[in-house]
DNA sequence: CTACGCTTTTGCAGCGCTGCAAAACAGCAT
DNA sequence: ATGCTGTTTTGCAGCGCTGCAAAAGCGTAG
């Protein structure tokens, strides 16, 4: 493999200083049109690329960021990451990105910076291991972008819905429905749960509004947001003896798990029970049937969190701490009534 | 923002040389047990952190793998990437991914090289827009391995299962049901379309490994493996004057879309049609009903690629190009009768 | 013809690390 | 002591680029 074609090279061929071609390439303003001109037929006749690493390590970044989320075969977040890059990409960084799979020892290690100094220039982060407090204890010169429901503390920005009036929102769809008999599948009511607690209040909120009270015997905790905690929590719901006439679900997975339970055992959705899910993934909208849900505005959260990522990383200054609401809208499908 | 801590910081506190203590950091054999503690004493002091960006361009390699796929937001790419990062990180590598959206532009250049050197050291590349012919245009100097069904011209390594005869036994078990009118969805008659058309073949194949023909009326072609794709396909084949009582579907994706529509029109599956998919994705599992599936072996499709491609990049000659093949199994489920 | 301000080009140092080969050291045999 | 071998440590150059500040060029004014 022979050696690579470098700055020099093309300064030497075109008789210009290494430091011109540099200012060419990269776009400078002052260099007269003679020289531009010049270099550029260099460049293209040696084949030259610049040599990112160098650069880097003359600029002291690395022009990477890293989204950092729990598991990545969770559609919200493939759908979330493409975003994401998208933005990144468009504003001439690269992402790397990394699943914790929720281990708290994994998700600490990234945001303490890590072994690895330069790696990324900042980070976007879904926690989901640790808690409020744990996450106050990061690496202070990493710029940070939190996403999902912790509330910042003023050292780095925050992205997300406003999950309580969500989740107002869909519980009073059901109750407008006529429903009365309201479960709830994902509560989480320990210390890194604030996600869950959030949707459970705005749960509880919807009911109050109406001078109704939840029932709290039908808020059924899971570990996880997937298909296989919706299946389950469905299943123990139904072997009560007066089961729900309708469940709001804190992700569409748990609501397509719920579903697959109710069809499983001959009830018809939403005629006998009415689901809701949260989060609008694609599968949601193709299923039998297709699952009415809360959409927040992925584009919206992917684009704000990398501008605002980006912002913190090129101010001296650490920039004072933002919340970012992106919007929600509630979307009506089949397991609700809908067309 | 102070200055970091840099190797020739830990020296002086230490007291030896600069290069003593990488050598320490690196963890390379002749350290005496002495300079070793007093050296990691120092470290730990300083809490010094190599930095990657100069380790990197001072061997020349950047210590990155770049993932190149069509969509990301795929549950079937999703769950690979997944497979792949792991299998890198423990060797090392870290992960760029980028998503192409099929476009043969963006793919084209990827595989030269982009603009961009040394941002990865090698690529798996899961071409979507690319033909064969164009992928032989790749940088020689890039190690390259190919995800899916493009077979290898010798510069580049192959990974991915047995396509016909996947297709084969997926078929035969359709008409095991004792169907007859089988319909496949996916097919994709043009140049870049060796996956679909592989599998077409399998589909024929199957038929006369019976006695039978395949209908070449009930094959229809899709542009994507989505499941808006796989509805439409649907719809329209149960306008047809005698619909089909099986579908072979492509992918997943697909066969959830078809789903969608027969269910949608009062059709039971698999009573009235039977349906089989591609790819074993999780959604799969549980949806209603849940979907036979080819289930091709992603964990050894990753590790095999990342495997193989560390060893290219490894490599001073390029080694002899391989085609791998991993394993495949036929996953039985409701939407063919399973249990 | 010189001075001055502005634009364009250059030279050099250095980002922080590792490859390489030489230097220092240690242990042992002569 | 001296030489020899093998181990441990060191010094230096350089990866390819950019920041900085100085130098050169250039047009206009004095």
């Amino acid at each position: 493999m022979r050696r690579e074609v470098t700055l020099r090279d093309v300064a030497e061929l075109a008789g210009v200083s290494s430091r011109t071609v540099s200012n060419v390439v990269n776009g400078y303003a002052n260099v007269t049109e003679r020289t531009r001109t010049r270099v550029q037929r260099a460049v293209d006749e040696l084949g030259y690329r610049p040599n990112v690493l160098a650069r880097n390590l003359a600029q002291g970044r690395s022009g990477q960021i890293a989204l950092v989320v729990p598991y990545l075969d969770t559609p919200y977040f493939a759908e979330l990451l493409q975003s994401v890059i998208r933005a990144a990409r468009q504003r001439g960084y690269n992402v790397l990105i990394d699943q914790t799979d929720g281990d708290a020892e994994h998700e600490r290690a990234f945001i303490a910076h890590g072994s690895q100094r330069l790696l990324f220039d900042g980070i976007i982060f879904s926690p989901l291991g640790l808690d409020q407090k744990a996450l106050a204890d990061h690496d202070r010169n990493l710029p940070l972008v939190v996403l999902g429901e912790r509330s910042s503390d003023g050292t780095f920005d925050h992205v997300g819905i406003d999950d309580v009036a969500a989740s107002r929102e869909a519980t009073e769809h059901l109750l407008g429905l006529g429903r009365r008999r309201l479960a709830a599948i994902g509560d989480q009511p320990y210390a890194t749960g604030e996600a869950a607690q959030l949707r459970t209040q705005g749960f509880r909120e919807a009911h109050e509004a109406r001078g109704l009270t939840a029932q709290e015997d039908l808020i059924i905790s899971t570990p996880r947001f997937n298909r296989r905690d919706g299946a389950q929590a469905m299943a123990t719901l139904l072997d009560r003896a007066e089961p729900p006439d309708a469940v709001f679900c804190y992700s569409d997975l748990v609501a397509l798990g719920a579903i697959h339970t109710l069809v499983g055992r001959g009830l018809r959705v939403p005629e006998d029970v009415a689901v809701i899910g949260y989060d609008d993934i694609e599968d949601g909208a193709y299923s039998n049937p297709s699952v009415s849900t809360v959409s927040p505005d992925k584009e919206m959260i992917a684009t704000s969190a990398v501008e605002r990522l980006l912002l913190r990383i090129a101010s001296p200054t650490p920039p004072p701490a933002v919340e970012i609401r992106a919007p929600h809208q509630l979307i009506i499908r089949q397991s609700t009534g809908g067309a």
